[in-house]
DNA sequence: TTGACAATAGCACGATCGTTCGTTTATTTG
DNA sequence: CAAATAAACGAACGATCGTGCTATTGTCAA
């Protein structure tokens, strides 16, 4: 596989970074050939259309969320420790992705929200598979005893997500150094409510009025 | 109130809908113009430049968000209740705010949260406004009581923005029905674990009375 | 009712958008 | 090495972008 793949692959990657900061209603052709070193025309011709390249960058996102944050951490054993591991490393991602701006996906998960077609399709699936990975994380780390049995591992993952939210809110737009601690501190309460406990009573449920 | 003053508010109106949908980057001059039954030039004669316009647009979302959200639960008792009150009206106001598209000060936030200049400085202060309303409805039920002491306040609101975006992921981009649920039970054990507990031990630790 | 002034329209500008097409240059293959 | 194919270019298109002007309309106080 030459030329094509290759160049394809360098615009791209390079497709990314322009819409970690711009989003993708601001990666336009004219603007990525220039940076590519490509001619409009030539660089169009790789995609076929404007929406068929937005497509390709979407996935271009995810797999390379997988391969920083995903992969990394299937060597670790199954239950707790992989799934802390990859908090972590998905805190890591969110504060200082491989790409100028932050992660590209929860970018365009908020622009494509209200906005049916292929593109919204492709960035639902992403969160869906995501939180499909977080949810069999958690069961998981259920399965091993790690936490308690009963645990409504859907709830975890939302959850998750919107520590993950939080944090871009934090260390990107507020720029607050002390973000990172403020994910860490509700992660670690999120993780303590869903450990085995001693006295453990009804699962999900509580609360009381 | 004169003619101008009227038409500027009926072009933010229409320009808040145009932007839940579009973004602000989507948000157009000419389309804007076309939706109001104004020209270009009239249009942009109110506001003498798109960043102006843009700005404006910002304000006129948080305007709507105080009018529709946090005025209400002035009303209510200090503490809990009042805390109670804005959670479920903020979780309305994501499911269906008054526009076609999810909330204008989400999407903004995470549209601009890499790009300074006059736009980014606008929503990152509406967040730390809107951190600090939780943050003081937080401190406010320690206040009362009804939290327990020690309780960490912005860790607190860090938490419930989470709830926030993660409700318009599950709710919006993946429109699933129970997604309003989610919210509910998160938002409940994050209170719950912020209570005043009859035996209070070291700090977050939760759980039941 | 008229005169002052605010509000809006009309038109044009340079730039850039996504896209098409024919041509030219690289690369791969026989 | 030559033929076949892939990749990239250059120029042009209609549309729309934001933004200046000037002229016309509308509003409101004297």
């Amino acid at each position: 596989m030459s030329k094509g793949v290759r160049t394809r692959a360098a615009i791209l990657g390079e497709a990314l970074s322009l819409m970690s900061t711009d989003g993708l209603s601001g990666l336009t052709i004219g603007l990525l050939a220039e940076r590519t070193g490509l001619s409009k025309s030539g660089l169009f011709a790789h995609f076929g259309s404007k929406e068929q390249l937005q497509v390709a960058v979407l996935q271009e996102a995810q797999a390379c969320f997988t391969t920083h944050v995903i992969r990394p951490v299937l060597d670790l054993p199954r239950g707790l420790p992989r799934l802390e591991a990859f908090a972590e490393g998905w805190w890591a991602w969110n504060r200082s992705p491989p790409f100028p701006g932050g992660c590209p996906i929860q970018a365009a998960s908020l622009e494509l929200d209200d906005r049916p077609g292929p593109l919204r399709d492709e960035i639902a699936g992403a969160q869906r598979r995501l939180r499909a990975f977080i949810r069999q994380g958690a069961a998981m780390a259920v399965a091993a005893g790690h936490f308690r049995p009963g645990l409504d591992c859907t709830l975890f993952a939302f959850q998750m997500v919107g520590i993950a939210f939080a944090q871009t809110m934090t260390c990107r737009l507020l720029g607050e150094p002390e973000g990172l601690d403020f994910v860490r501190r509700a992660w670690r309460l999120q993780v303590d409510g869903a450990l085995g406990t001693t006295q453990n009573q009804t699962g999900e449920m509580n609360h009381v009025e």
